[in-house]
DNA sequence: CACAAGAAAATTTTCGAAAATTTATGTTTA
DNA sequence: TAAACATAAATTTTCGAAAATTTTCTTGTG
């Protein structure tokens, strides 16, 4: 790996998990030392991120971290209930046996992520899950776009994902997906995708609202 | 702007004609005498141009062109479908008189450049009548999905249009996409662009095979 | 005092050399 | 001859300085 990936990477996660905050400017010095690299890989995955949405450039002026607005939540979560519907749609219909046993094994490890609480792990185990429901699309191009909303809109959800107390059954949600999915249910499972998306863009709407 | 946005319009440019061939090698000696420019605007270029599928890189090997296959047209073509069918469904709901007016204009431009004949200017107002159609669907990642896959069917598109004998009233197609857009058939229009697009993969197919 | 003009500082962008890595070439050995 | 290994050449990647541009600060003017 080179170290414009590290690069990629490291700034990738910073931006999702909101270490560095949206519209705060990327100086390339203050990058430099932060990560302990050249101008050259930081640029380079500056310019990635860029094309992911995830920064936001003007010319000569750098780059900023791209902000949040609750339009631009919905926008993303749109996108991705259209993509994602799509491609669970054709995974149940072109999905074999390892495609079923990526779902089993992704909706354990989630569980245990889940009643661990380690908000690092479980956020992995959760993007990890959703990509093995839609795995067996055959579309990189799906793929490609459901890895660029899931970032989307995964920023959206950490924040508030730490400080929410309202009742709700996820993993019973995740379940009854796995299993319309499992079963084939090629109508059912893209709905409850559906739902289960624009229920959470819902629960932040609220929190933020406040 | 700067070089490296002079190096990114340049290459998608080659690249989207055919000028720099699928599977060909992107040597940064090679491209830096071409395009007359330093490494670091070409690499970032290059890294820009990797997030949109147009060229594809391993570690430490650099890059190259992306290749073409038949299956790879159709998945685009097929995500294209999916994303403009929806971009337009939403624009013809939500589209105002610029968006009309901006329909009209592209196309009576399309049909001025297809009477002249010269593939260069055809080829962007064939584009630009494309997207005035989803102009108003007011979902930034759809326009950007409808970009990326009107930049990577055009590959194929390209180089076969050439030598295309078999009669086909494109213009009128586009002309028909056009009325029912205008006319709010929120049903009909999606349909005939599919068609539109399914119908083009068919012709490339063909010619491709023989 | 508001505003423009100019200088200084900060920042981004670009360049070409240096370092790291891969690929090609040649040599030895079984 | 074929495989293994070393060596050389080609190529990618990275670095830090130089150039270009924007931003900030200072000064002068109406």
């Amino acid at each position: 790996m080179t170290l414009a990936d590290t690069a990629y990477d490291s700034l990738r996660r910073d931006i999702m998990r909101g270490h560095l905050p949206p519209g705060q400017p990327l100086r390339l010095e203050a990058l430099r030392s932060r990560y302990d690299m050249g101008f050259s890989p930081l640029r380079e995955a500056l310019n990635r991120l860029q094309s992911e949405r995830l920064v936001v450039s003007a010319s000569m002026k750098g780059f900023i971290v791209a902000p949040l607005s609750l339009p631009e939540m919905w926008e993303a979560i749109e996108a991705r209930v259209l993509v994602e519907t799509e491609a669970l749609r054709l995974s149940i219909l072109r999905g074999d046996d390892v495609w079923e046993a990526g779902i089993v094994a992704a909706l354990h490890a989630l569980g245990r992520a889940a009643a661990r609480g380690e908000p690092e792990a479980l956020e992995a185990r959760h993007a990890e899950f959703h990509l093995s429901l839609i795995a067996a699309c055959g579309s990189g191009w799906l793929l490609d776009f459901a890895r660029k909303l899931s970032a989307a809109t995964e920023r959206y959800r950490a924040p508030v994902l730490a400080g929410d107390t309202a009742p709700r059954d996820v993993q019973g949600e995740h379940a009854a997906l796995a299993e319309a999915a499992l079963a084939r249910r090629a109508d059912e499972a893209p709905a409850l995708l559906a739902v289960h998306y624009r229920r959470t863009g819902e629960r932040i709407a609220a929190r933020m609202a406040a």
